[in-house]
DNA sequence: GCCAACGTTGGC
DNA sequence: GCCAACGTTGGC
């Protein structure tokens, strides 16, 4: 895949184990998206995904889970260093460094919404029915986004915070 | 190569 | 904590 096009993301990520606020704080704001042990996330990483690519850093797992952001993708694609790392929880010993089996990016903060956008509410919103992550059975920890659904997404994320009108 | 059993994800 | 849905494993 080498087209010019844009290419959108999302991403999961459990906020207790690593959240928008613990990639604000790393130095740089940039951070190993590691511990993807999915083939066919790992096959998008490696095939798809392109330095300066976008994404939405998705909570997932919690008690409100949504779209807290948006992150950028710095690196190109590199093994994954925790599935050779004995200490590691993402540690998998049929992977080598000869030949890895799990790759990872490098990822920036790009912008923390100033509008958290629950689950609720994309489900709730016709023109993103199509988004992939509200397919019933749906659990691949990185998705592509449309253009489109993209461009919705952010939107609802811009918006003011509504007034309390009590 | 089939498929049952098991493990994991993730919303609720 | 429950459970549906999916992925992986391993016996045959």
């Amino acid at each position: 895949m080498t087209s010019k096009t844009k290419q959108y993301w999302l991403m999961k990520s459990e906020p207790d184990e690593f959240s928008i606020d613990d990639l604000a704080q790393r130095k740089n704001q940039i951070e190993p998206w590691s511990g993807v042990r999915n083939f066919q996330v790992r096959t998008w990483i490696k095939n798809s995904m392109r330095k300066g690519d976008l994404a939405f850093f998705y909570h997932s797992s919690c008690k409100i889970p949504g779209v807290a952001g948006i992150i950028k993708i710095v690196s190109d694609a590199y093994p994954d260093p925790t599935a050779f790392d004995l200490q590691s929880d993402y540690y998998d010993p049929k992977s080598n460094p000869q030949k890895p089996t799990w790759y990872c990016v490098d990822v920036q903060l790009v912008k923390k919404f100033p509008r958290f956008v629950p689950l609720q509410e994309l489900r709730a919103t016709p023109a993103l029915h199509t988004l992939r992550i509200l397919e019933r059975g749906s659990r691949l920890s990185i998705t592509p986004v449309t253009e489109k659904e993209w461009e919705i997404i952010v939107e609802l994320g811009s918006r003011n915070q509504q007034m309390s009108i009590l």
